[in-house]
This record gives structure tokens, sequence and C-alpha cells, in this order.
RNA sequence: CGGGGUGUAGCUCAGUAUGGUUAGAGUACCUGGUUUGGGACCAGGGGGCCGAAGGUUCGAGUCCUUUCACCCCGACCA
């Protein structure tokens, strides 16, 4: 490509509303532009970039036989009424009549599709296992897209869909997919993390997300200082602990506490460590056509992890309730406790399961109880609702835990047979009997890839591309084009590289060249050739962008020099 | 969806408290010239429905009403 005659608006300065990295210089850089919110366009650079993404794509999805296919955009309501999932999407779904009045919707991912497209023609287990995926723009209106391509409302995803008939095969898929995923992500050049995940609205048994590191990342991740232990902080686990802090000694007794309004007071008037408090936080469990009030209790030195919180009573949102509201149900805001509580749903931490010396509420105003034996619980809801916090204990080794940030670039779930049954797509199996496919699904942001590259990859000149995703591998840059020699040799190492294969540009601009270096330092090519005052001398530079680097070579090993480099 | 903010040239922004020449600057763009190793300089030039609609007024970028869009914080987010 040439350079003069490319279509890469640079500019100087980014829109206002850009702040991270990657939306600044995508844009700036003339690889993306805004179109309204959460919208872009992808000019030619970031059109390479993405094709390169998708090339990569493709070629591990293949190479472990996933077949591509690409399906409707634009999918009947009908089928998301069958999954019931048009209710839990909600107004992320865009849709639409056509001129018959019939309803649709923009695809935001192809489970029900994929899964409609394989009943009835997948009919037998000798046809299993099938991986079916596509490469393909879908759309979410989000409430509040931001972060340029991070978080936009159209995005191009890759998303498979794997059908068995067993489990076992449908955890093989599961790793398989696993593994290529770190395939891809690695060629791209990205420092990541396998993370256990939460399943969210999608439902299933298991599932792990791929975090690409990166301080802008929306995701808390807590990761193991020794071990590959890994999680989304909504599905973070940790050890039991090991060392207590000093024990309250108490006989069990009403004590009252005046103008004690919160944790911390109660902690001091006690004079005892938070942990062994126990806190109540109190949440509207919002289920399809009813809510009710739940209490969490769990130690004074933990936080209610919400996401947990919410998986455990299987409710579709929580939400945070007012003294009033509590009051109402005949409790008291600020002296709740778990004893003698009949009428509400309770749900206590795995952690104060057979807890000693714990201090809690009374129900009544201004009492506590201390010297609390929380083993009289026995039959109560325990499960595991706290979030872990940085210096907690692995669950899988003697490690620390400590948070980092991530960006989601991949999802993968074992989906088992939510879908296929709600759709009643099945198979025969070996004795004849009908039964339905056992799911997996795995997504993969591709359009956030390209974020992520230079969210990961940036310095304060602009973009930093990785061999594998740069629009171009070797810019040659040609100082003065009025100058006769250096033209004629950048063109000739532009044919040279081009007729070995090598994605190059030769920038033939008539600008002078702190401009044109300005611009090779923000676009980010890992190489550019600099064609300059060197040449009378018989030499040219190869700077490289990723170091900042530039290096005097004779123009005779420039061609050998940029071969060895780039591969 | 709640709270806050911003809409004026391709981009970044003045101008709006107190209405009053032909609406400005920087940058980008075009022409000519000088320059040619870190976003050059000189001269000339094009470019605006001042987000939209309605209203007040002799007169509105500026005041009033309505509305739309975009951004930020939060809620939400396979």
């Amino acid at each position: 490509m040439r350079f003069s005659k490319a279509f890469i608006p640079t500019a100087k300065e980014a829109p206002n509303d850009a702040t991270l990295a990657s939306h600044i210089f995508l844009t700036r850089a003339g690889f993306i532009t805004q179109v309204s919110a959460g919208l872009y366009n992808f000019l030619p650079l970031g059109k390479r970039v993405l094709r390169k993404i998708e090339n990569i794509v493709n070629e591990e999805m293949s190479s472990v036989g996933a077949q591509e296919v690409d399906l409707s955009f634009v999918t009947p309501t009908e089928l998301w009424e069958e999954s019931g999932r048009i209710e839990k999407f909600g107004k992320e779904l865009l849709r639409f009549k056509d001129r018959k009045n019939n309803s649709f919707v923009l695809g935001p991912t192809h489970e029900e599709m994929m899964v409609n497209l394989v009943k009835n023609r997948i009919t037998s287990y000798k046809q299993l296992p099938l991986n079916l995926y596509q490469i393909k723009t879908k759309f979410r209106d989000e409430a509040r897209p931001r972060f340029g391509l991070m978080r936009g409302r159209e995005f191009v995803m890759k998303d498979a869909y794997s059908f068995h008939s067993s489990e076992d095969d449908l955890d093989r898929e599961f790793d398989l997919m696993e593994a290529t995923y770190k395939k891809i992500l690695t060629r791209l050049g990205l420092d990541y993390r396998v993370v256990e995940a939460d399943s969210g609205a999608i439902g299933g048994s298991g599932s792990k997300e791929l975090m690409v590191i990166a301080d802008s990342g929306e995701d808390t991740i807590a990761v193991c200082s020794k071990c590959e232990y890994g999680a989304n902080i909504e599905a973070a686990k940790r050890s039991a602990r090991l060392e207590f802090p000093d024990a309250p000694q108490a006989d069990f007794m009403k004590f009252k506490t005046p103008n004690v309004n919160s944790l911390e007071d109660l902690a001091i008037f006690f004079k005892v460590d938070p942990y062994y408090l126990l806190k109540t936080v109190v949440k509207r469990a919002v289920f399809e056509d009813s809510s009710e009030i739940v209490f969490f209790f769990l130690r004074g030195s933990d936080d209610l992890q919400e996401a947990k919180a919410l998986n455990t009573v299987g409710a579709l949102e929580l939400v945070d309730v007012e003294a009033s509201e509590i009051e109402a149900i005949g409790y008291k805001a600020g002296f709740l406790g778990p004893l003698d509580v009949e009428d509400v749903n309770c749900v206590f931490d795995i952690d104060v399961k057979d807890a000693q010396n714990i201090i809690c509420g009374a129900n009544e105003d201004e009492k506590h109880f201390v010297g609390v034996d929380l083993s009289v619980l026995k039959d109560a809801h325990f499960a595991d609702i706290s979030e872990v916090k940085e210096g907690d204990g692995c669950p899988c080794c003697d490690g620390e835990l400590s948070y980092t940030k991530g960006i989601e670039v991949g999802h993968i779930f074992k989906l088992g047979t939510t879908y296929s049954s709600a759709l009643k797509a099945e198979y025969l199996d070996e004795n004849g009997k009908a039964q339905p496919f056992i799911m997996g699904t795995y997504g993969m942001g591709i359009s956030r890839l390209v974020a992520a590259v230079i969210e990961q990859h940036n310095d304060e000149k602009g973009c930093k591309w990785t061999k594998e995703t740069s629009p171009y591998m070797v810019n040659i840059m040609v100082s003065n084009i009025k100058d006769e020699d250096q033209l004629s040799f950048g063109e000739l190492l532009y044919d040279k590289l081009q007729s070995s294969g090598v994605e190059a540009i030769i920038d033939d601009r008539k600008e002078r060249f702190g401009f044109k270096m300005k611009d090779a330092e923000l676009i980010g090519f890992p190489y550019t050739i600099v064609v300059g005052k060197e040449l009378v001398n018989g030499n040219v530079q190869i700077f490289d962008r990723s170091t900042l680097e530039k290096t005097e070579v004779s123009k005779d090993n420039v061609y050998e020099k940029i071969m060895g480099l780039i591969k």
C-alpha cells in the first residue's frame, strides 16, 4: 500500500469523549470512527486488524474440527420466546417488525438459532459430536455503551456451539476449546489468564472466562501468587482460614449496645475483631413474578458477593432495601440477627457454619447477643456468598490471592441441555430413545480483541501492534520524496518485500520527517525502515516500535535483516 | 433506568453571567513560495442551519419552553 493513496485519516487530537488508550489511539490513528453511541466504522487499517484476528481464529477453530457457518443476523422473536430468554435479555434485544408485521430481533448471541439449525438435521448419536461456529456482527442495545470498541452495542463475535451425546464428551470439547482459545491469544501476543467465572444469565454448569490482563479491564479477577488458579471476583473461592484473631470470651447473653449504629461501632464497642461479628446484608430478591426479602449473614470481616448471593437464591436480581421495608416485616435495621428468625429467607455464608464466640444483633432495639454458638443453626441454608479479598488463601494451593483487572475476551460455557430442552432439539441415542443435545457454547469478542491488543500494547506515542495483529508489518518511510535516490531505494525495497509476501506500506507522502515518524509511531507498525539522509553513506535505519530503538543498517543488508526480524 | 455534564468549522475549544458590527482561535484542508531528521515557515484562500423545533424581542450563538444526541458516575452487562 502507498501511504499517499491510503485512507488513513490520522489526527493530532482525540475526540474528547475517548478515555481509554485503545479508543483514543484507534481513533487518532485512523482505525475506527464513531457513528453513534456504541457504533463504530472500521476504516481500512481497522478492517485489516479485524481480519487478521478473524483469520487466526478461523485457523485455530478449523484445526480442531469446528465448522464455520453464518447464521442470519435478524432472528425471529418466536425462538426467543421459546427459550424464555426474551424476558431475561430484556431491553438489550433490539426488536423490530418487518413490513408484514412479523417480530424480529437483531441477534445478540445465537444459541437459539444454532439449536434451531441443528434440530431435526442432526438426528442420531452417530452424527455427534458437532461444533459449529461463526464470526459475525452482534447487536446488544447496551444501557450504557462505553470505552470505544470495548463495550459497543454492535460488535463482532466468534460464537461456537457444540453438541454432544454425553457429559464426558462435552467436557472433552470444553477442554479442547480452552486449549484452542489459549493458542489464539498466545498467537495474538496477549498476556492473559483463564479464570473461573459466574455463568450469569446464560446458565449452565461450568464456565471459564479468558481475561486479557489490563488495568483498564472492567472485570476484577482474583489470581493466585503460586499456582494457575484464577477466578472472576464473582466466582472466586478461597481456602479456609488458618490464623484467627483473638476470640472474645463471653457466655451467651443479651447485651445493651446504645448508640451503636454500624459494624465499626460494634467492633469498637466490644473491642473485637470484626471477624467475630455477624454482618447482615438485606436484599430484595426479585423473581419472574414475585419478590421477597432475604437476609444474608456473613462475617463482619467479609463482604457480600452479589453474584454469588444471586445464584444462591436463584433470583433474577437483588435490589437494595430501605430500612422501612425491614421494619415493615417486623425487624429492626441495625440490630438484625439470625436467632428466632422464622418468616424470612436466611442465607448463611459457609464460613460461619458452626462458628463460635459470635456477636450478632438480637432483633431488638439497641440489643446484641454475645457468645453466640452458631452450630445451633443446623439446617440453615449455608452457601459461599462472601467476596474473596486480597491476601485470602488460594483454594488450590498454599498461595495467596491478589486482585488484578482483566478484559473479558472469551467465555466458554458448559450449557448442558438448557436450550436443547427448551427448544425440543433431540437426537436418538443408542437405545433409540430421544435425548436433548448436551451443549457447550464458546464466545470470543473479535472486535473487543482489537481494543484489547492496544490496551495491552501502547505507550504515550500510540499503538504498538503485535506481529500477528499489525495492519502492516513493515513501513518504509522515505524521509524526503524529492530526493530521487531515497525514493527509488524505498520503492525498490517496497517491491522486494511485497514480492516476498511481506505486508508492507511505503510512506511516499510529501511530508516532513517528523510528521511521518509521528504517524508511524501513532499507527504502530512493528517496524519502520527509515530511508533518509544516511542513504548517501549507504545506510538506512530500522525503527523498532516496541523498543523505540533505531538501528543503523547497510542498505545492502536491510532486506535480510528485516526478513529476520519479522519471523 | 437514576444522577451529573456537554452540544459553535473535519478535530480541540473561546464567545453565552449582562441579547447589539459580517461568529472567532488553534489545528486540519486548498494555492503559491521557502524549507527537508522529530507534527516547519511566509502569504493568500475555502469551510458554520452556533444540535433541532417553537417562543420572547426592533434584534437571539447568547433569554424562555420543548425535544434530540453524545459523554461521565451508578444500576445493568451471554
